[in-house]
DNA sequence: GCAGATGGTTGCTTGATGCAACCAAGTGTG
DNA sequence: CACACTTGGTTGCATCAAGCAACCATCTGC
């Protein structure tokens, strides 16, 4: 997208999309809010391509999602962060990840599944706990393997663990 | 993306950005899902390209999302229909308005607000009636214009209503 | 001093998108 | 009947973003 804009649309739901609907922008906030940090890291991660990872991180931190911090000096190498703009991003990747489910999952069941940390409850796809009835938010919850993990890593051509 | 996909991706988010992680086609299912069901309609509102929109709609159609049905035989037109599939998209819809009405709504407020049509409370951003407490799902709830309509409309350049 | 890791940028090619023109069937109007 | 208009597209062309590979620069370890 990256300039574009939807002109015309003055439904909230198109500026989202202005900011976070390029191809790769949701999988980057994802992967970061899984502890992916470097560049190295998202670009191995997405299998994205390297120039296009640098442009949507500089977009991301331009729009205020993510934040570029330093974790050393010489040479100079940062890490990017989610800022709270970035973690209120959490419902919608819980939604989408749902209807993934939903909709997509192999026999197996859900690659992944997200759990409420403190009480280890599955999220429902509105991003509350099944067991405590808290509503969650991007900090409250953990990404676990599911049922259908292994089968989707051979799926997508890994080596299956041994 | 149309034949592009995420390789060695195994969360069920990259499977569903896969489907409707295109420009345009989370817009269309909204627009859908507003009671925009022709072609042109959709054109007009959207202002897409015709032969996006065309690619966009089978596309749509192939994954299960939009089902098209003949309104009348001669000539051979068409109206478009969420699926329960398209319609399980609300909740994602949702979170992505919330988040942009968050971040980005204008100082008046949202430009549009999402109410529960059976007791005209507002639908938070997990898609819960903040009024009676029920979780929702995509016939529950309508659109109606906000606060933040008005300045909305002037910004995305049309008339201001006299 | 030489390889390797890290974090990028630069060119080139391909493919998706936007725009406008065109098509085709049917409907309303005089 | 002729003629314009509406609806729902398709086709062709130009542009811009994405994918890929090569290159660069800095520091670390041996």
């Amino acid at each position: 997208m990256l300039g574009h804009s939807y002109p015309g649309q003055i439904c909230s739901i198109a500026k989202s999309l202005e900011v976070i609907g390029e191809r790769w922008s949701l999988l980057i906030v994802r992967d970061v809010m899984n502890g992916n940090r470097r560049f190295g890291e998202l670009q191995r991660s997405l299998g994205i391509a390297r120039n296009v990872l640098s442009a949507r991180l500089q977009r991301l931190i331009d729009e205020g999602i993510l934040e570029r911090r330093a974790y050393q000096e010489s040479p100079p190498r940062h890490e990017y962060f989610l800022t709270e703009k970035g973690l209120d991003l959490w419902p919608a990747l819980i939604a989408l990840l749902s209807w993934g489910d939903r909709h997509s999952a192999g026999a197996d069941g859900p690659p992944m599944l997200i759990v409420h940390k403190r009480c280890g409850g599955r999220v429902s796809d509105r991003g509350i706990c099944e067991e405590c009835g808290q509503t969650l938010h991007a900090r409250d919850a953990a990404q676990v393997p599911g049922p259908g993990f292994n089968s989707a890593l051979a799926a997508a051509g890994h080596a299956e663990p041994s």
